[in-house]
RNA sequence: GGCCAGGUGGCGGAGAGGCUACGCACCGGAUUGCAAAUCCGUGUACACCGGUUCGAAUCCGGUCCUGGCCUCCA
């Protein structure tokens, strides 16, 4: 079966149609670089992160674009809080996001361009778009005016009307329709500001994306995705912008949302404070059972993240590593290898990766097949001894110190004192396995 | 109020008119100094009420519940 993927323009899922199959384009709604990414940013992360590995298996070319939103009000208001530079901040957390991002497997894409680096293609879309009548001025504000769009409101499947009736914010004054949005406001001296023919400024939230995404995969392309909070208002926005700035385009052909992530049952939110950054969560679990807690839901489905959740994904690779071992390289499995057919079909199918985690138990006893297939999940990546040993505090000398005094008790069948051992160990979270060969492992727990 | 998802065994989670995944946990057995691991085996499910059908968890209608969005939240 080739690839269908659940498209939320077309409220269908559809078969994948490359605009040019030599070279599938595919946009990704980055991070906003004001705070540490949470589970919930990791999710997008890690779900188009297997798109991106099951694109490259079958075209030649995939040109994954992922931006970094670096220039926001969010970021303002932290840097205002905390008395850091806006550079300082947004420069500790890119890199802080490429660790983690790294520590769940998220391959990097193809191009990460940043909103900052980006501002004279925006003000050229802004200033097409005014030169068009779909954009005017107000207060130093440039708006796009809703209304000039016939089909505005396609993607989410909203009309003005229904808007307007559920507005529950502010309308500012100045706006010729309530649904206007800005495109480009005015800064003042103490915020980021650009030269610009409107004055010294700022642009709005989804010119980004529109001025990013075509400037490197042009004005139609295959793949947009992001969370499934984004579709209104910003990737309406986003559409409404560039088919008006590009008339002869379509934009985005396939839109692609996953599910919201909620934390033991309840939904994440800083007034809940219990939002969970993955920075944190890699201290106590592997990047790898974060991973799979992630895809262990269908993408489209909302996700409860549990700890409960994290200690079985973390208690299945546990076992999949002691069974099969690490699944990286090319000696075995590449992306090109030999995925096997059924977690193959269970992929093209709108990415079905809890069939596809299912197909893998399947296929314990066959490493070959069990590999190709953990690759290709982009699981199973480190070598044994790291998913076993590895631990912040853990005194490697002192836990072989111990064993072999367990050793020699247990030779002398003094099993009191070898229990004693196994208890002092177990109380530092190292725990011990006798095999069947007299001979002692020892994991973390 | 409007729009959109969803409610599956103790838990997680696919499936989508007949074959009733898969994993974790539980229980029984093998093995074991103990424990773990491993192997074998058993059980439990489709929110509620109607309808269509030879047959419904799956289709239709209604009810209840949960979550998301409704102008800068992935």
């Amino acid at each position: 079966m080739p690839l269908v993927l659940y498209n939320t323009a077309a409220r269908a899922k559809q078969s994948f149609q490359p605009i040019e199959p030599d070279n599938v384009g595919m946009y990704v709604c980055g991070p906003t670089v004001y705070d540490n990414a949470h589970v919930g940013n990791a999710r997008p992360i890690v779900v188009f992160d297997v798109l991106y590995r099951l694109l490259r298996r079958t075209y030649p070319a995939v040109t994954y674009v992922r931006n970094i939103t670096d220039v926001d009000d969010k970021i303002n208001a932290q840097a205002k809080s905390s008395g850091e530079k806006i550079e300082a901040i947004t420069e500790r957390t890119i890199q802080t996001f490429h660790e983690d991002m790294l520590a769940l497997n998220a391959l990097p894409p193809v191009h990460e361009p940043r909103a900052t680096e980006h501002i004279g293609r925006m003000i050229d879309m802004i200033q097409t778009l005014i030169e068009d009548g779909y954009a005017y001025e107000a207060e130093k504000h440039i708006l796009f005016h809703v209304p000039s769009m016939l089909n505005y409101g396609q993607l989410s499947g909203r009309n003005r009307s229904e808007l307007i009736d559920g507005a529950r914010v502010e309308i500012a004054p100045f706006k010729q329709d309530p649904a206007d949005f800005v495109l480009w406001k005015p800064s003042t001296p103490d915020i980021p500001g650009w030269d610009s023919p409107w004055g010294i400024g700022r642009p709005g939230w989804h010119i980004e994306c529109s001025a990013m995404s075509t400037q490197y995969l042009g004005n139609t392309f295959d793949i947009h995705g992001g969370g499934r909070d984004l579709i209104f208002p910003h990737h309406e926005n986003e559409v409404a912008q560039s088919l008006c700035a590009y008339p002869q385009s379509k934009f985005a052909k396939y839109w692609v949302h996953n599910g919201f992530v909620t934390v033991e049952g309840k939904k994440m939110a800083k007034s809940v404070g219990n939002v969970l950054s993955v920075h944190e969560l890699l201290n106590d679990f592997p990047g790898e059972a974060i991973r799979l807690t992630l895809l262990s839901a269908h993408y489209r489905q909302p996700l409860d993240f549990t700890h409960e959740g994290l200690k079985a994904s973390k208690k299945i690779l546990d076992r999949w590593y002691r069974t099969i071992g690490p699944c990286k390289g090319a000696a075995h499995g590449t992306d090109i290898d030999d995925i096997p057919e059924n977690v193959i079909e269970a992929l093209n199918d709108d990415l079905n990766t809890p069939r596809a985690i299912s197909a893998l138990h399947g296929m314990l006893d066959s490493p070959h097949q069990f590999r190709a297939g953990a690759n290709i999940l982009g699981l199973m990546q480190e070598d044994a001894e790291t998913w076993f040993h590895k631990s912040a505090d853990s005194d490697e000398l002192q836990i072989q110190e111990l064993l072999s005094q367990r050793e020699a008790a247990r030779k002398e069948r003094d099993f009191k004192t070898s229990d004693r051992i196994r208890e002092e160990l177990s109380q530092k979270g190292v725990f011990l396995e006798d095999n069947p060969d007299g001979t002692t492992t020892w994991r973390h727990q």
